[in-house]
This record gives structure tokens, sequence and C-alpha cells, in this order.
RNA sequence: GGGCCGGUAGCUCAGUUGGUUAGAGCGCACCCCUGAUAAGGGUGAGGUCGCAAGUUCAAAUCUUGCUCGGCCCA
């Protein structure tokens, strides 16, 4: 009708989308709301019910340990192991998550101290129990702290009642399971010489440890006399040792040398003397050590670094020295000293630094101890825990004396104790003994992590497990390592490299060294006969142990209760109450008992179908779980073990408070929201190390961005969208194609669940935004939405098919984007029923299956692209502005059959395609009109502004009912 | 120092048993649209596949060495 007004505004009569949804999330304001709804509505419980009966999936969450904020690795862990348990939920299965924390240990023992250092109180003074209650509280404060903040991450889990190592029905349970390792007899105590820290007084763990460069340590020479040999010419010489621990000669016990080793004796020449009075002991002597070490030996006493300055006379190798005997310098001490040192072979003796002949003190070295006990030798226990030698120890060093005068013995550590000038180095200069002393060599040295001071091995008695005794109480399972290895072959790993790894760290292993000196943590609840020095192993007393921890807390571990635990037959007087407690490792080793296994959390079982953590796990948790449970029920306490890598800076580094490159969680959840974080978690190769910066993020805003605005087309698009097509509608062949894409990406989608590859996942869903919707269907349907009639066929196909995306994408986004998900859920479903109370409710989308040639589509897309190309240098000479004033001339083979020319026009949003001869696309500016409302260039417009035929019937239809509802 | 792992466009990632000119998305540049508008569309530029040798007709892919980074251990 109206063609003479062609300055009508038709913008009215074209349906656009329309929707409150904004564009700008504003997330940081707006996920806390959500997240609170949650909670009021019970998100975690009404997904229980709904998932009830259903096939279940058990994630174990590893605890993080209950000391400081979240960080970015907590971050990441969570939001994958949440992406797990939502992906699992989806797909319709019942999959709790019940967090835990890991709250004894030293970390927290050590805040107290520092506390109570602060307020000048010692801790000796402190009762036990009072203390523990102060370690318990310390905890509690920071398990409620991460709750707060891993809720605000999005985590949905059981908060309300999540698992602490330190709840008394766990405790109670940890000590059950140790009874379990003493009743099988895979529990023995030993002596070793472990990392200890004279400081804290405790042994520490490897964790406990780390090594810092120093370049100050002493070095010493010291020159032991031999004085039996089956080499004749040896007798007399001074075999010379070589170490940077001078107060572990008080404790000497044995030398070492290494079987394939070059020896030789040799004589430093008189004139070298002549000016050098401090060597005018060795004069005319032999001194002994490996031939190649000579040089570096001659520096150190300052002669020429060459063999220049020496005789040389026997040489022999190492393996000839078998049954050669020294003498202590301080032989003449009597007693301990007295006792002839044997010359002992040891395959770890090198010739990297040193003479080739290492001294031996089974109390103060993991090689020395091995060594010294296959020849019988003892350690002696000179040291104390503080660090001091024992009081009745027959050489102390000279006595150390305090500016006033004051006589005082130094913890073996300190650093004038071990000085060229100290006792120690005074006393064997004295002897005759000391052929250099200094305090210039540069190494690393171990430190506790704690307290930065060094730490010394130490010879004490420890608790052990067993790794390769027979494992008698589990049918078919060799020892604890082999059924461990077992297991390992047993269990999927991801990424498969992980295998390796945890193999390769259990095959190499020690005993299990479960004890600690310390207070905070689960008593090594066990007793020990005074006489026999026997482990009391009696399941009834073991019984009752339990019981009065689970009722008690570890407070119950106390000597007051030993009668009530030993009951009416036994005399407490006759047993000692182990005091140790437990390594943390055991804790956390023993979750899978306390916390799946037990009806405290009925919705779990046992195994785990995963364990999710860090790849440093695989030295700790991954492996303290599998020895624990193999070693009490003979399996992996898991199915899969996923591991994913560190998050690095932007540049690859890692991140540490010293260097100020750390990106802090919370503060990104304050500036882009917790959506952000999660997606940037899920977008990264988690299975590797991985960055994060602000480049980074800015991407990953952008793709948010993407799906964001994806949603909010969708939901403009569907406004008032109520049903779908009648059974007897057509739809147009690009909706079956796009539908057929879509199950596409469903399929990809499951496997990427299946692999929990999560990267793939966020990359599909992006993708098929992006280039099968927003650039593609969207856009070609654009003119179809807009200006069809409302009741026409084809937009309500469509609208269909985009109902149907919906359904499906919002879906798939859920367990990525929790809280915009959840949005645009709200926004299209305002009501609060069940169904619609929460997008995480649903369930995984069927996709309609349908037939679709796909690879004709393919080719046709290709088609397309080849066209754009070809209008974009018409575009750019300005003879026509968009791909609708071009009319194409495609090459008539290149078009997939089934096409028609209005076909390719609607698709390639083209004024006109035709067909044509030769190779190329051809395009050329239409002579055609432009409607006045829908914009299309065709020939039924007969004036730029005219109404195209289709127009105008809808334009008459609006006006109509406009007039109608006037 | 030892064991294990990794290094592909500015960013995040693909790259099958060695086989055409190494791909994608984003970002960037330029352009269009102004009826998804702090949105949407198009085109384009970007890579000595960490470096160096070697094997091969052919190497991002296999081997060795080096280098940078990471985890674990000492």
């Amino acid at each position: 009708m109206p063609n003479d007004d062609n300055s009508r505004d038709y913008r009215p009569t074209v349906f656009l989308p329309k929707t409150a949804f904004p564009m700008k999330a504003g997330l940081p304001q707006k996920e806390p709301g959500i997240q609170a709804r949650w909670e009021e509505i019970g998100l975690y419980e009404k997904l229980r019910e709904a998932r009830a009966g259903r096939e279940k999936f058990i994630l174990h969450d590893g605890p993080p340990y209950a000391n400081g904020d979240m960080h970015i690795g907590h971050a990441l862990n969570h939001v994958l192991k949440d992406t797990v348990v939502r992906t699992q939920s989806l797909l319709g299965k019942d999959a709790p998550y019940v967090p835990g924390w890991d709250c004894h240990g030293l970390p927290i023992e050590w805040k107290i101290e520092e506390l109570y250092r602060k307020k000048k109180k010692n801790k000796n003074d402190v009762p036990p129990k009072e203390f523990r209650a102060e370690c318990r509280d310390y905890a509690q404060k920071w398990v409620d702290v991460q709750r707060d903040q891993l809720k605000r991450l999005g985590i949905n889990g059981r908060w309300d009642k999540p698992y602490l190592t330190m709840r008394p029905e766990a405790e109670g349970a940890i000590v059950a399971e140790l009874h379990k390792f003493a009743e099988t007899g895979q529990l023995y105590r030993g002596a070793k010489p472990v990392m200890w820290s004279p400081v804290e007084e405790t042994a520490l763990a490897d964790a406990e440890v780390e090594y810092a460069d120093l370049t100050d340590s002493p070095q010493i020479d010291v020159a032991f006399e031999i004085v039996e040999s089956p080499i004749e010419e040896l007798v007399g010489a001074h075999a010379v040792i070589w170490t940077t621990t001078p107060w572990t000669i008080p404790v000497n016990q044995a030398l070492a040398y290494g079987p394939d080793v070059e020896y030789s004796t040799f004589e430093i020449k008189t004139d070298e003397i002549d000016d050098k009075p401090h060597l005018e002991k060795w004069r005319g002597k032999l001194l002994f050590m490996a031939d190649k070490l000579i040089p570096s030996f001659l520096l150190r006493i300052g002669c020429e670094y060459d063999n220049s300055s020496v005789k040389h006379y026997t040489v022999c190798g190492g393996d000839q020295l078998a049954g050669t005997i020294v003498r202590h310098p301080m032989h003449h001490l009597g007693g301990f000293y007295a006792k002839p040192r044997p010359m002992l072979a040891g395959d770890f003796v090198t010739t990297d630094s040193g003479t080739g002949i290492v001294h031996m003190s089974p109390d103060h070295g993991e090689d020395d101890f091995d060594l010294c006990k296959a020849n019988g030798i003892d350690p002696v226990f000179a040291v104390m825990g503080d660090g001091r030698y024992r009081d009745d120890w027959l050489w102390l060093g000279a006595d150390d004396k305090d500016a006033d005068g004051k006589e005082r013995r130094r913890s073996v550590i300190n650093k004038p104790f071990n000085s060229p000038e100290g006792p120690i180095c005074s006393d064997l200069r004295e002897a005759g003994a000391l052929l250099s002393a200094s305090a210039d060599y540069a190494h690393s040295y171990p430190h506790s992590w704690r307290s930065k001071a060094k730490v010394v091995y130490r010879c004490t008695p420890q608790w052990f497990i067993a790794i390769d005794e027979r494992l008698e109480h589990i049918d078919g399972a060799p020892t604890l390592r082999a059924r461990a290895m077992e297991e390992i072959e047993a269990t999927r790993f991801i990424p498969e490299k992980g295998r390796n790894r945890l193999r390769s760290m259990v095959e190499g292993r020690p005993d299990w060294l479960i004890s600690r000196q310390r207070a905070w943590g689960v008593p090594i609840a066990l007793f020990v006969h005074r006489e026999s020095g026997e482990l009391l192993v009696d399941p009834e007393v073991n019984a009752r142990i339990q019981a009065a921890i689970t009722a008690d807390t570890v407070d119950a571990w106390d000597k007051s209760r030993a009668a009530e635990f030993l009951g009416a037959d036994r005399n407490p007087d006759d047993y000692e109450m182990v005091s140790d407690i437990l390594d943390v490792w055991f804790d956390s080793g023993s979750t899978h008992a306390f916390v799946l296994e037990t009806d405290e959390w009925p919705e779990l079982q046992s195994p785990a179908d995963l364990y999710l953590e860090g790849s440093d796990q695989h030295r700790g948790w991954f492996q303290s779980s599998l020895l624990e449970s193999c070693g009490t029920r003979g399996r992996a306490p898991y199915k899969d073990v996923l591991t994913h890598g560190f998050t690095m800076d932007s540049k690859g580094m890692k991140m540490s408070k010293s260097l100020g490159n750390t990106v802090n969680p919370l503060k990104v959840m304050e500036q882009y929201g917790a959506d952000i974080i999660r997606l940037w978690a899920l977008s990264v190769d988690f299975t590797e190390d991985h960055r994060i910066g602000d480049e980074i993020l800015k991407g990953v805003g952008d793709t948010y961005r993407k799906l964001r605005n994806t949603f909010r087309y969708l939901l403009g698009a569907l406004d008032g969208f109520v049903g779908d097509l009648g059974d007897d509608a057509e739809i147009p062949e690009l909706e079956v194609y796009i539908l057929s894409e879509l199950a596409e990406l469903d399929r990809k989608l499951r496997q990427a669940v299946d692999d929990y590859d999560f990267n793939t996942y966020t990359r599909l869903l992006v993708d098929f935004c992006n280039e099968d919707l927003s650039a593609f269907f969207f856009d070609i349907r654009k003119d179809c939405l807009y200006c069809d009639d409302e009741n026409d066929p084809k937009r309500r196909a469509y609208r269909t098919v985009l109902d149907i995306l919906f359904h499906a994408l919002i879906r798939y986004t859920a367990p990525v984007l929790v809280y915009t998900s959840e949005e645009v859920w709200r926004a299209r479903y305002p009501e609060d029923n069940e169904q619609q109370g929460s997008v995480h409710l649903l369930e995984w989308p069927s996709i309609p299956q349908v037939g679709s040639d796909t690879a004709r589509w393919t080719a046709l897309r290709e088609l397309r692209e080849t066209v754009m190309e070809a209008i974009e240098p018409l575009r750019r000479e300005k003879t026509i502005r968009s791909g609708l004033e071009a009319d194409v001339i495609v090459p008539a083979d290149k078009v997939p059959a089934g096409f028609t020319d209005a076909d390719l026009a609607e698709l390639f949003i083209a004024a006109s395609v035709t067909r044509g001869q030769g190779d190329d696309v051809k395009v050329t500016r239409t002579s055609d009109h432009k409607c006045g409302r829908c914009w299309r260039l065709l020939p039924e417009v007969t004036a730029d502004g005219d109404l195209c035929g289709r127009c105008a019937e809808v334009v008459t239809a609006y006006d109509a009912a406009e007039e109608a509802a006037a």
C-alpha cells in the first residue's frame, strides 16, 4: 500500500530482539546476590534430592591446609573440581561434593608459637591441652574464611558439613587406621637419621625442609692415622677426610672409600713446607686420599694447585682397602674414641669433591647410617634434640664461654662452634690432625622452612610403616610397595604421564616415617612394654583408645587415662605411652576412610571415582592415600587421578611474594568476577603449567562477553516465544543443518566431559557461538527474524531452533559460567517453581536427531567464504557498501546440489546469486532498489524506500492490528 | 646436582602413525552496518614451530646436545 510514502519510519514494524538482560555484566556486584539465593533455596540439597538414586560419581576432595587466604592454586583446583562435579551432575549422575580441610600440623602450631613469642610466653609453660585448643581455634578460623571464599568462587558443595581432619570423629578414625597398621604388623619403631630441626626440636618431613645456598660454610680436612692395613705401606700414613660439618667429628665411627676410586699416598715437599709453618707437622708424613683430588686438597692447605708440591708413593685401588683400620684424632681420650675406626667400602663415595674418603657418623647421615648398620656399627645418640651434645659425652669440644665468662654449650649447628677458631677445630689442631679449616664453602644446605634455621640429620627413635614387609592380612597381596605398584597400573591417570610420576616415587621411596615430636596432631596412640620394648597389640585396648578420642578429641591420649585404656589386666607402670604424633600426611592419607566410608556422609562411597589435585601431590596426597589404603584395604582409594599443573605469572615464571608477581584470586573476583576466574581456569591447558596475567584475563573477558551476548541475543530473539512448530510445519534446511551441528557439538562436549578436557569443552562452546551461530546462522536469519511476519512458518521454525539452542547452550554453559548462566536462566524464567528455580538443577539436553547432509553444507560454507572474499574488493573501492548490494555470479559447478539461486542469495546475504561459467566468483553492484523496511535490494522494489512484497504485507497487517487496538 | 615434564602467531589452544603453502578462536589493522549498538558482519596482516646439530627423499613431529621455565627430590 503506502508506496507513495517512502519517508515513513518502518522501525516500529520491525521485530527487533527485546530483552531486559543487560549487555554489561557487572559480575562483582551481581554474583554475591546470586550466591545468596542459592543458599536460600538450598541448591546443593535440592540437587541431591533431584539426583537421589542415580548412578553416583564421587569426587573426593583433597584437603587444603587450613592456613591463610585462598590463593590462585586453590582457585584453579576448586574450579576444576566444581566443574567435574557439575558436568557429571549435568549428565544426570548423583555427584555429591564434600569439601574438606587439613587442620593438624606444624605450620599452624608454629603460628600459635609465634603469637606466644610476641606475648613473651613460652610454649612449654602452656598445658598441651590449652595449646591444642588454640591450634584448633586457629584452624577453624581459616576453615571459615576459606569456606566463604570458595563459596564466593561459586563452588557448590556441602558447606554446612565439610570434613575436617580435626573433628574428633576424624581423629578417632585416624587412630583406628594407625591401629590397623599396628595390628597387622606393618608398624615398627626404628632408629634412623632424620632431618631434625634443633630450633623447633622436631623431626621434619621432606616437605618441611627447604634448601638455601650458603657461601660461608665451614670446610675442614682432618687426618686419621692408619694403624692397620693389608697394604703395609699405608700403616702410619694419614687418611684425609674432608667435611663441611666439623661438629660431626666427635661422633665419627668409621671412614668410607669408593671401591672404584684410585688412591695414593704422598708427601708434601720440603720446600713447600719451609715457608708454611702451619704445615710443619706434616714434614715427612704420608697422607692418603683419592689421587684425583690431591690438587684441590693442596689448594685448601695453601700449596700450588698441581701435583708439583708433592712426592707420590703408593698407588692403590679402593677395592684393596678392605680391612684397613684408622684411629680417631682424639683417640687419646680413650673410651669411645679409642675404638678402632674401620675403613668401609661405600658406593656413594665420589671424587666430585673432598678427598675421596668420607668420614662416617651413623647418627648424622643416611649413607653413614646404612653403611655402618651393615657393618654392625650402631648410632650413639650423642646429640640431643636441642642440638647440644649429651652432658656425658666424652669430648664436647672446648668449653664455650659467654662474654661474662660463664660456661655454656650451644647447639652444634651454631656458627662459632664450627668455625676454624671454634672448639672442635682448636682441639683437632692441638691434636695435630687438622690440615685445613676455613669458612668459605659454597653449597646448598637444608633449612627448616618455618624457622629458616639450619637442620641436621639426627638419629632418633621414630615410628615407621614398613613398605617391603609381606601383607599377610590381605589376600593375594605381596608387600605394600608391590600392591601399591599394582594399583597404580589399575588407575586411570589424566594426563597419562602422572602414572609414571607416581610409580617412580613409590618404587624408590623408603619406609614411611610417620612420627613427629610435636603437639598439634593425632597421637601415635600406642603402648610399648617398658622391659621388652614390644609394641602392645591388643584390639580391645585399641578400641578403647579410639572410642575415647572420638569422644574427647586427641586430648584423650593422656597419661591420666593409661589405666583406663590398658584395662584391669595390665599395669600402667609396665607400659610407655608413645608421645609422638602422626605425620599429617597420614591424616590426609586416611580421608578416604573417615570421609568416604563413614555414614556421616552417606551420600559418599569408596573408592572414589576421582582424586583431583596439583602435580605436587604425586609425592603427597596421591601417594599417602594410596599407601594408607593399600596397607589397610589392599586397594587404591581412587579409580581416576587427575593432576593439574601450576599457575605461573604472565611470563611463565613462578609466582612469589618477593617478586611481587602474584595474582590474588580474591582481587580478580572483586575486579572481574568469579565467572571470569572460572572461565580462565577452564580455558588454559591445566594439565601443564599455565599462566595468568592482565592480558590473559582481558582475553578471557572478551570470550566471556561473546558468550554473554550470544545469550542476550537468544533472550531477545525469543522474546514472547511460547510454543514450537505444529506437527505439519516444515523446518527449513538451514535449521536442520544447525541442529545437526548442535548434535555434533553435543557429541564432542560429552567426550570432553568424559576426558575431563575442559579446555576443549570451552573452546568448542565459544567457537560454536562465534562461527556457527553469530557469523553464520544468526546473521543469515537476521532478515527473517526482523522482517518476516511473526507467524511466518520460517520465522517460527527459526525461533523454535533458537529455543532448542538456548536450552542446549545454557546447560553446556552452566558448569562454566555458574553465575551468568543462572542470571540468563532467571531472565528467561523468572518464576520460582521447582523446575525453574535454578539452571543448575537441569540435566544434559537431549538434542533432536535430524538428518542433514553435512558435507554438502561444508561445501556451501566454503563457497560462501569465497563469495565474501570476492565481494571485498568492491567494498574497498566503495562500489558497494554491503553484500546486500551485490549481484553475485558463482561458478555453477561449485554450487552443492539442491540449492536454488534464491537460497544462495539468502545464505550469502547478497542481492542476488546466479550461476555462471568459469572458476571465479564475479560481483557487480545490483541495479535493484532498497526496500524501505527490510533494506534488501530486490527487483520488485521500484524505488529506494518502497516496500518489497513481503514487507508490504507485514506492514499492512501491522497497521490493521494497530488500528484495531486503537 | 639428580628425576620427571614443558617451550607452535600478541593471547589461549589444535596439529593424528614424520608427507602439499603449520591451523582455529580471540586480539590487532582496515572496512561495513547503525534495526543484537560499549553489540553485529567482512577482509587482512601476524609464526626460522625455544636454539643447534643429526637421521630421512621429506622433521613442529624421530635422535642427541644446549637453553629457558616448572614440579619433585638432594
